[in-house]
DNA sequence: GTCTATATTCCGATAGAC
DNA sequence: GTCTATCGGAATATAGAC
């Protein structure tokens, strides 16, 4: 993995498990075993990091997709469930949830490519949502998005309610949406 | 209100506009058109700041807790939801997600606090909805802390995601859970 | 592409006068 | 309880050598 991409990786980590307003570029250069400057050369701002961060999920998210294309439902919903979990064992949050409270202190790039991965991951959701319950595997009352916004809070806050009440939370609040879903 | 309590107040809409790391002694200063030294005579540490607010927001749920006493469990979860209603109107999120992305970042003593702050909520509104099925007005399949658990996620995170998907959808989940929630 | 060195700003915190 | 003044440290960012 070349420099830039290592940045991006451990970048998305520290956003993810202490807020972008907590680490600074001396985290990622201790980590790296590099200079201050020499991360300022492959993002001049900690805004280009950011930005660079949020395409770069996008990115896997649109890769994620392509890859799901040809699966069922019921495979689908689980590949995108199979995120949070990811997360949930690494003791992080999600990037959405993160950069969303603190929204109000990055700039309008950010804010914007922030907004972007948002709507694209409820868009996913809520395609695997109708062709679900079209092909009768899921069932719910509510329009597809809406049970998208539904699902997708639920695991975004599970994430980190759950750091506070205790772990498997988590896992309850996961396991109950995909038993309320089925038809 | 005193100095110590408007300073409470100030860092506790800060903490949920901006998130605990990006506000600071001088955001608080400068709005009270105080210095900066005489927020430190109040609290010498920020932590300390940070462990009133907490306790101050414990202390309003209990006096909640115990104005709502003799309601029906119908009233009772309106006015547990209008708590969201009234951050998202101010365009905030609420103190525990904000605090729970920062966890890593907060002493013992805060994370102690925090903890203490979220399990009196999920206590608080699994009783509800406890209560509320008992007297048929409320119907769920999990148990009662399953679905205090869901509720909270999704009004939780409804104030997050809402900011990146349009503000309409903070009422659209609220509704719905409401709806869902009837006998 | 990485380095040394440094500029600048900001932040949390404290000493001591009033 | 509030002030002036200041310390020490950390953060973002840049200039210029290698």
């Amino acid at each position: 993995m070349s420099t830039r991409e290592e940045i991006i990786q451990l970048g998305d980590h520290l956003i993810r498990e202490k807020g972008f307003n907590a680490f600074s570029f001396y985290d990622i250069s201790k980590r790296l075993k590099i200079k201050n400057a020499s991360v300022h050369y492959h993002f001049p701002t900690k805004s280009d990091l950011g930005q660079s961060i949020l395409k770069n999920q996008t990115g896997k998210l649109e890769e994620l997709i392509e890859r799901t294309k040809q699966m069922d439902p019921v495979k689908k919903l689980n590949e995108f469930l199979s995120i949070y979990n990811k997360i949930k064992s690494e003791g992080r949050v999600c990037l959405v949830g993160s950069l969303a409270t603190d929204l109000n202190t990055v700039d309008a790039k950010m804010q914007k490519d922030l907004k972007a991965f948002a709507a694209r991951t409820l868009e996913w959701v809520t395609h695997i949502l109708e062709e679900g319950r079209q092909q009768n595997v899921f069932s719910f009352t509510t329009s597809a998005r809406t049970k998208a916004l539904l699902i997708i809070t639920n695991m975004l806050a599970a994430l980190q309610l759950s750091r506070l009440t205790g772990e498997k939370d988590f896992y309850t609040i996961r396991q109950t949406i995909l038993k309320e879903l089925k038809a």
